[in-house]
Formats: structure tokens, C-alpha cells, sequence
DNA sequence: ATTGTAAGCCAC
DNA sequence: AAACGTGGCTTACAAT
């Protein structure tokens, strides 16, 4: 299926000439763009065109210079056209989509790049997202790379003194349980003294193999394990301590710049479905929930005069199922102003659902989406604590209650299946080989995949149009990067740094530009806002009647 | 010393 | 580990 998406290599040349369609005009003045350069045209309003676009915007604006839009970032373009590929650097781009040639820096290079792409978009239906999205969203990101989160050092530090101390009590409490010093960090010595060493096994239940045939640790399989011996529960806890204090506590000091501010890379070629990835650190998997979790994110802190304001869509992939699908009982519920999440909660936890907790509806979450995005009723009784009988019947309960759901499910697969993609509402699409594979097991992974993207796809371009059109208010507003500040994209999430003089002022303005930028038919988006001087200990913001 | 893979786990 | 999806990071361990 790929085959689809090379571009050239089956066609002669002259083939090529007759049926390639003229480039438009603003695209064949393109100025080619090397990093490495700086030209007085970079400040013209023609087509800057290149690699790597927003680290040459990064370096220009660091020297006091800048490259004016429009931008045409072959990257991104290619990953358009085929999304999900391991690499998109120019020597990579040159291998797979322009065979024959060379990438050499050239600016012949970029312009033959720039030909084959643009056209091959235009044919694909890709130019809107491409142009309106994806080069809309570029220099945003530039900027919040620049500008970094602030970070307070010395509750790392502190944070780091208290997680040494209990690690180190944790391994020695480990070794005397276990009769033996060994390397807990290594899964294969874990394994061992488990299941060998001391025997341990879960009567009547088979074991848990990894896919290298090792038996497995992990934190599912330990759980169950959790009262056949006294190792388990400090393993667990063992396990979660030293991930914070590995990658989040000793991790992200290492990123702390001479300004005190943490500078992720936010890559917009790195997922399938469109969605953006952090890394570098990455500032998208910042622990949130356990009592560690929040101490890492109190560590995160507004600038002295400003506030971090979060705006994060309510159930925003499960708005968009109703919307895609037109369920009328899950249209209904969004009408009426429920919270799904909470309501599988509430089942499941068996509370009224105004007792439902942060913890029960994070469950809650991973439940409801499994459900809609394929998962088994094995995995939804360990997510859930629910018999695997009742997980079954909760499972087919849920989609009797909204039938619609299952009915889109299959015209996606239908549709997936006929033309080998799957496409989003907003014209992105990503090929799905897999469809087509004759090993069960890779087909049905492709499906589940298959269900998945147009709502995360469509998720992910609903996110970059806030970024867009929110940065568009607050420039007109003339606090664009002056008052206000983009520092983090979280997927349905923006993260704002503003000076405190003018947040009345912009947070129903963001809020309710969010809630425009793509109409679900009559379902209603909804943003939560909430603000505070540390990303640990934000407070939800009510906005009176009227104001947005 | 560097590179690649497996296992595991954090977030959305 | 299992019929949720999308990512990135750390450690261990083997191969280069
Ligand atoms: N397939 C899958 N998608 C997830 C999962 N967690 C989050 N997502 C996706 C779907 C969510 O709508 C989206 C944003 O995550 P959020 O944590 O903001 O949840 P959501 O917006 O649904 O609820 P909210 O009202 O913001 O608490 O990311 C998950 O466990 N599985
Ligand atoms: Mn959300
Ligand atoms: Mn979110």
C-alpha cells in the first residue's frame, strides 16, 4: 500500500512531464531556506521553503533576525503524504519519495522537494491542512520553543534529597524480603528471584510471558500478585519512586537552562494521527496524578507577575465519536451537559456520580476509551477491578446503549478496508497497510487503529486550530508574546504563561475562541480553564454568565 | 565507547 | 499479558 504514496519511481520521466500539473506561481518563486544561511530574502513576503523551518525561525529569531511566512516545510510536507514514517530529515525524504536523487543542501534540492511534494499534496486533497494548519502552527511552535517554562529548582532539589532517601530504604526493605541482593531494575534478575528464587505463582492462572518469552514484572501482573508475598507491594512502590526520580526528577534538571527555563522540542512530525510529540524533555507525560506526580508538577512555576493558565477540552474525543458517528443517545447526553467519564465512573465504582473522584474518573477515561477504540473484556476487568463476566456484559451494555457508534465503527472499517486509509474530517489521512495483512493479529491491530485515528486525527487538528486562532486574538489584542505566552500544546490542552494585570481579560477570550474554532454540529465544546502560579496547584476558573 | 532492542511506565 | 489508540524516556543487556 505505501507503494501508493511513492512518488515518481513507476512513472518515466516523460510520463512525469505530461501528467505533472504547473506548480502555482507563489510556490515556483519559493526562496530555498538552508539553516545554515541568513539572506535579505528571508525578510520578503515570498515562499520561504527548506527543512527544518522552525529551527531556522528558532536561530534567526535567537540572532535578532527572522524569516517572514509564508512557510513550505518539506518535513512536515512528506509527512502529510505519509505519515508515520521513522524519519523525515532530508536524507531520509531523498531516499524514499525522490529516488534517483541525492539530498546534497542544495537549493536545486529543496525546489525539486517543493515540486514533487506540493503537487502530490494538491492530489491528495492535503493543500488546506497543509497550508491552513500545519504552516499556521509552525512559527507558534518556534516561539513556545523559545520561550521555555520556568522551572523551580530547588523543589527538584528537595524533591530529589526525599525520593534518594526512600529508594534507598525501599532496596534494602527489598533484598532482606528477598534473601538476596540483586539489581532490581533489571526485569530478567527480578524475574528470577520471583519466580524462581522464591516460587512465586498465582494459583491456577497462567504465566505472564513477555513477548521475548521472559516472565513478566510489570506493575499489571505484580498487582495480582500483590498478597502471595510481602516482596510484592514494595516492588510496586520501589517501581513507581524510582521512575519519578529517574526521569522526571534527575531527567529534567539536566534540561534546565542558564535562564532557568526548560526548552522542549515539540515535534510535528512525530505521531500517525497528526497529534504533535515533546521531547527533549518531553513535557507531555509529566506525571499528574499520584502524590509524587503533583510535587513534580508544583515544580513547574509561572515567571514573577504571571499566572499559568491551562485550557484543556472537556471529553473532547468522546464529543467528537458523537459528532462523527451522530449517536443520538451520546449527542444527547453532550446536549444535556453530562460527563460521560463520570458516568462510567459512578457505574463501575457503584457511587452517585457527584461522589466521583479525580482517581475513579482518570479510571473512568481509560475505560471509556478502550471500550470505543477496541479493547477486550480480560483488559477492561483489570482496569475496571470488575469480574470478567461483568466486564464483558459492561462492554456490550455500553454499545447497546449507543448503537450508532458500532454502526459508524464498521463503515470506517468498511471504507479503511476499500481504499487502504482512513481519512479525517479535515482532509488528513494515514495509510493502514495493515488492513490488508493476512496474519489476523496485524489486521485486527490495524482496525483498532483504524477506529482510532479519525477522532484523535480530528482531536489533533481541533488543538492546532486553538493554537492558531487563540495566538491570532491575543496578537490583535497586542499581548501576543508580550503579555502572553504559549508554553505547552498537551494534546487537547494549551498551557498559557500571562502577566496577571490582564487575565481577566484573556482567559474568556482564549476559552471561548477554543470553544469556535470547529463546530461538532449542535454538540457543544467545552474548555475547562483553570489558573495558578504553579502547574501543581492549579484552581479552576468559573467565568460568570455571559462573558464568553 | 557507541548503537540497538526489550521491558517497563509516564502522559494524553 | 490480554482485542484500547498516540507518543518519549530510562534502564539493562547484548552486539558492534
Ligand atoms: N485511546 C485513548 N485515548 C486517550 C486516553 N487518555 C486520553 N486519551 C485521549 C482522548 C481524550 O479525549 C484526549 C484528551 O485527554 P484528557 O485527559 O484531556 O481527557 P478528556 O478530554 O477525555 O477528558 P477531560 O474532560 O479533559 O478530563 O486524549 C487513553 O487512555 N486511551
Ligand atoms: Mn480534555
Ligand atoms: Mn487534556
Amino acid at each position: 500500500m505505501a507503494q501508493r504514496f511513492l512518488l515518481g519511481a513507476r512513472h518515466s520521466q516523460k510520463e512525469q512531464k505530461e501528467r505533472a500539473p504547473a506548480l502555482p506561481r507563489e510556490l515556483r518563486d519559493a526562496v530555498a531556506v538552508r539553516g545554515d544561511m541568513f539572506s535579505p530574502a528571508y525578510r520578503s513576503s515570498q515562499v520561504k521553503a527548506g527543512f527544518s523551518l522552525k529551527e531556522t525561525i528558532r536561530r534567526l529569531r535567537r540572532e535578532g533576525q527572522d524569516l517572514a511566512p509564508p512557510y513550505y516545510d518539506l518535513g512536515v510536507a512528506f509527512w502529510l503524504l505519509l505519515p508515520g514514517a521513522r524519519s523525515y530529515a532530508p536524507e531520509a525524504v531523498f531516499r524514499r519519495f525522490l529516488e534517483g536523487r541525492a539530498w546534497e543542501g542544495s537549493a536545486a534540492n529543496i525546489y525539486d522537494a517543493l515540486a514533487v511534494s506540493a503537487r502530490e499534496l494538491a492530489r491528495q486533497g492535503l493543500t488546506s491542512v497543509f497550508r491552513d494548519i500545519e504552516m499556521q502552527v509552525l512559527p507558534i511552535l518556534a516561539a513556545m520553543e523559545l520561550r521555555g517554562i520556568a522551572v523551580d529548582t530547588a523543589a527538584l532539589s528537595s524533591l530529589e534529597r526525599s525520593l534518594r532517601k526512600e529508594l534507598a530504604q525501599l532496596e534494602q526493605s527489598i533484598y532482606r524480603e528477598a534473601g538476596m541482593r540483586f539489581n532490581i531494575n533489571s526485569p530478567s534478575q527480578l524475574s528470577e528471584v520471583l519466580f524462581q528464587k522464591l516460587g512465586i505463582r498465582q494459583r491456577g492462572k497462567s504465566a505472564k510471558k513477555t513477548p521475548g518469552g521472559m516472565r513478566s514484572t510489570r506493575a499489571a501482573v505484580l498487582e495480582e500478585l500483590r498478597d502471595e508475598h510481602p516482596l510484592i507491594p514494595l516492588l510496586l512502590h520501589y517501581r513507581e519512586s524510582f521512575k519519578v526520580y529517574s526521569t522526571y526528577v534527575r531527567g529534567l534538571q539536566n534540561f534546565v537552562g542558564e535562564d532557568g527555563r526548560i526548552h522542549t522540542e515539540f515535534v510535528q512530525t512525530g505521531t500517525a494521527t497528526g497529534r504533535l510529540s515533546s521531547r527533549r524533555p518531553n513535557l507531555q507525560n509529566i506525571p499528574s496524578t499520584s502524590r509524587w506526580g503533583k510535587e513534580i508538577r508544583a515544580a513547574f512555576v509561572a515567571a514573577p507577575g504571571y499566572s499559568l493558565l491551562s485550557f484543556d477540552y472537556s471529553q473532547i474525543e468522546l464529543r467528537i465519536l458523537a459528532f462523527l458517528s451522530g449517536d443520538a443517545r451520546l449527542r444527547e447526553a453532550f446536549l444535556q451537559g453530562k460527563d460521560i467519564h463520570a458516568v462510567t465512573a459512578a457505574k463501575i465504582f457503584q457511587v452517585d456520580p457527584s461522589r466521583v473522584t479525580p482517581e475513579m474518573r482518570r479510571m473512568a477515561k481509560v475505560l471509556n476509551f478502550g471500550m470505543n477504540y477496541g479493547m477486550g473484556a480480560t483488559s477492561f476487568a483489570r482496569e475496571s477491578g470488575l469480574s470478567r463476566g461483568e466486564a464483558q456484559e459492561f462492554i456490550e451494555a455500553y454499545f447497546r446503549e449507543f448503537p450508532q457508534v458500532r454502526q459508524w465503527q464498521e463503515k470506517v472499517l468498511q471504507e479503511a478496508r476499500a481504499k487502504g486509509y482512513v481519512p479525517t474530517n479535515t482532509g488528513r489521512k494515514r495509510p493502514l497497510p495493515g488492513l490488508r495483512s493476512l496474519s489476523p493479529r496485524a489486521a485486527a491491530e490495524a482496525e483498532r487503529a483504524a477506529l482510532n485515528y479519525p477522532i484523535q486525527g480530528l482531536a489533533a487538528d481541533i488543538a492546532k486550530l486553538a493554537m492558531i486562532r487563540t495566538s491570532q486574538k491575543l496578537r490583535a489584542r497586542g499581548v501576543w508574546e508580550k503579555k502572553a505566552f504559549l508554553l505547552l500544546a498537551i494534546h487537547d490542552e494549551l498551557l498559557f504563561e500571562v502577566a496577571d494585570d490582564i487575565i481577566g481579560e484573556v482567559a474568556p477570550l482564549i476559552a471561548a475562541e477554543m470553544e469556535r474554532v470547529f463546530p461538532l454540529g449542535e454538540i457543544p465544546l467545552v474548555v475547562t480553564v483553570a489558573k495558578g502560579k504553579r502547574w501543581g496547584a492549579l484552581e479552576k476558573v468559573h467565568f460568570p454568565r455571559g462573558t464568553r
